[in-house]
DNA sequence: TTTCGTAATGACAACGTTATCTAATCCCGA
DNA sequence: TCGGGATTAGATAACGTTGTCATTACGAAA
């Protein structure tokens, strides 16, 4: 800047100006500037100019997911970016891969680089640790599964009522040996589903079998694994209830390997790319992890904008998908 | 700073020390200014720190790929994650969606932000605009797609090698009227994986039919359209050669409507989710994302660790994953 | 005892930028 | 002709940190 200012034969803070378009400068002298600037390669110093401005916002956010591999984090990921664009944020995203210590780390190199927002998906058990980075100024943001220990803004999916809705769907066909197959309880998203199975269930006045319900089912092998076992087992289910989208994909294929992918029918929980093609296509209760970013972002935003606003959750509502796999009747 | 060295009665410089683990400061002083740290919330601040020290790294690095949601780049983004997290560095990423406009946008984006390295997709016709960036120190490693117009290191996929093996694949089990179902030759790699296809018909002795051939599949539901008319004209291909995977999907589905999955041959460009589990499984030529996005980190760690170091291509081989599609003879 | 080398600590400037304040210039009306 | 307000430009300090150099203290060798 010093360089150009000498070139354009102005002072530092005449460029400065031009640079940020601030009023008061002459024609006259911005065109000399901007000239100056493109023949020197001069390209402005973001992180110099947040370090001495008075707003201190970098407009960069960090996003921490399950994995930017996994579909539905990375769709949220682009909601995030689309809304985040506009504004002229970058995002830092980075994979927690369900290890609470590098929650943390995450959070400390985001910190450190002084993002203006972290959106991110609680693995830890407990996020209490985060207070230290709010008062900071640190803005912090929830998608997918709530906080515990911490009150702060987040977006979710009715994980709940929308596994009722699936469980519900079932039973409506008659079923009544319904298995419910989903990850364990240290998820917040796996126990809000169980739950839902649980009031259809209920509802519907039909027992659990405690047989029928495997909340094992970690990755996609896991969960092939344990739909076969409750497939081998003596008292079969005839319809599954699968709580997540790799989970589903594990049911698909065990289902296939026993060739019973037309007698049991099967309800996944969020959508999943193909699932339209399979045979049968795949019933599911589809997110919509591209408005749930979005949405993270539009909060994200109006706490910046407004750190006193009370604290909300945002509940993003899934809906049915009937495709074939979920309308199977029982004893096919 | 200030106040921690306030605090623990010590002078700014040495808080210094401490909190970049430099030798040469007493035991004593670490754990009084550790304590001090603690106490006051002290937040080490990364933007000032590069500002100041002598080598400018940022321990960030900027990822630009089609689109952040799109599995195959996903996984890109997650092997780049896997090298970049045990150097400490963070990772911006951004999706172009096609646009020119938007890649120089976020080159600029990212340069702005000082990040060490740029890992890119290439979207505009010529990249030679970036040597302006690279003259201020700017590492630029592409992925997926050879620049043009600069020189620069790369990591590709054998598209043309794949596309071969792919479309010999086919013509192996005693296909003639094989068609080319690709994107428009604006995208180089489209472009790669139609040499293959020619290259193998030629080698077979086989000539290519004009009207077996379609680069206006730039989506899932233009690539079903295409698909569709190639089926739907009077001499239709009895095997296809879908040259990217949202091509391949939007193929299968064209199949599935005019019930032709099982007579027809597909054979496809780069894996995808669920693929094994259709009926037929889809035979592909797999590319390893993944890997890819690993060499590139690599890659740009070595040109940050030496600059004048030669440019390279690096190619990552593709592999024919035989599951059914592809092997379905002629005349079925 | 003096001198010297070494280790630990601190003072100060500087990285590239912007906020604040002051100075210069200009235009307009009285 | 002059005053006064508006407009434009510049000088200077500061943002939070680290590189450089100077200073201090201490023990060992002469």
């Amino acid at each position: 800047m010093r360089d150009v200012a000498a070139l354009a034969g102005v002072s530092l803070k005449t460029v400065s100006r031009v640079v940020n378009r601030e009023p008061g400068v002459s024609g006259d002298l911005i065109s000399k500037v901007e000239r100056a600037a493109s023949q020197l390669d001069y390209r402005h110093d973001l992180t110099a100019s947040n370090l001495r401005r008075s707003d201190r916002k970098t407009s960069t956010f960090g996003l921490i997911i399950e994995d930017v591999s996994n579909p539905f984090f990375s769709a949220v990921h682009r909601g995030i970016e689309e809304v985040a664009r506009e504004r002229g944020v970058a995002v830092f995203a980075a994979s927690v891969d369900e290890s609470p210590e590098r929650e943390k780390d995450l959070v400390v190199a985001f910190s450190q680089r002084r993002v203006d927002a972290i959106i991110m998906t609680p693995t830890v058990r407990e996020q209490s640790y985060l207070a230290y980075e709010r008062r900071g100024g640190l803005v912090l943001v929830f998608v997918d599964r709530e906080p515990r220990g911490f009150d702060a803004d987040c977006v979710v999916t009715d994980n709940a009522a929308g596994a009722e809705t699936a469980t519900a769907h079932l039973l409506a066909q008659g079923h009544e040996l319904v298995a419910f197959v989903g990850d364990d309880e240290t998820i917040t998203t796996a126990n809000q589903r169980y739950l839902g199975y649980e009031r259809a269930m209920a509802s519907a006045a039909t027992s659990i079998r405690p047989e029928l319900v495997s909340r094992e089912a970690h990755t996609t092998p896991a969960a092939t694994r344990e739909v076969l076992a409750l497939l081998d087992a003596p008292n079969p289910p005839t319809a599954i209830f699968a709580a997540q989208n790799l989970i589903t994909m594990g049911a698909v294929r065990a289902l296939q390997m026993r060739g019973l992918q037309h007698s049991v029918a099967l309800v996944g929980f969020d959508d999943f790319s193909m699932a339209d093609a399979l045979d049968p296509a795949v019933t599911v209760v589809a997110q919509d992890p591209r408005e749930i970013g979005r949405r993270a972002a539009q909060l994200a935003f109006a706490r910046i904008e407004d750190p006193d606003l009370p604290t909300s959750v945002h509940v993003v509502s899934s809906s049915l998908i009937r495709r074939g796999s979920g309308e199977i009747p029982p004893g096919r």
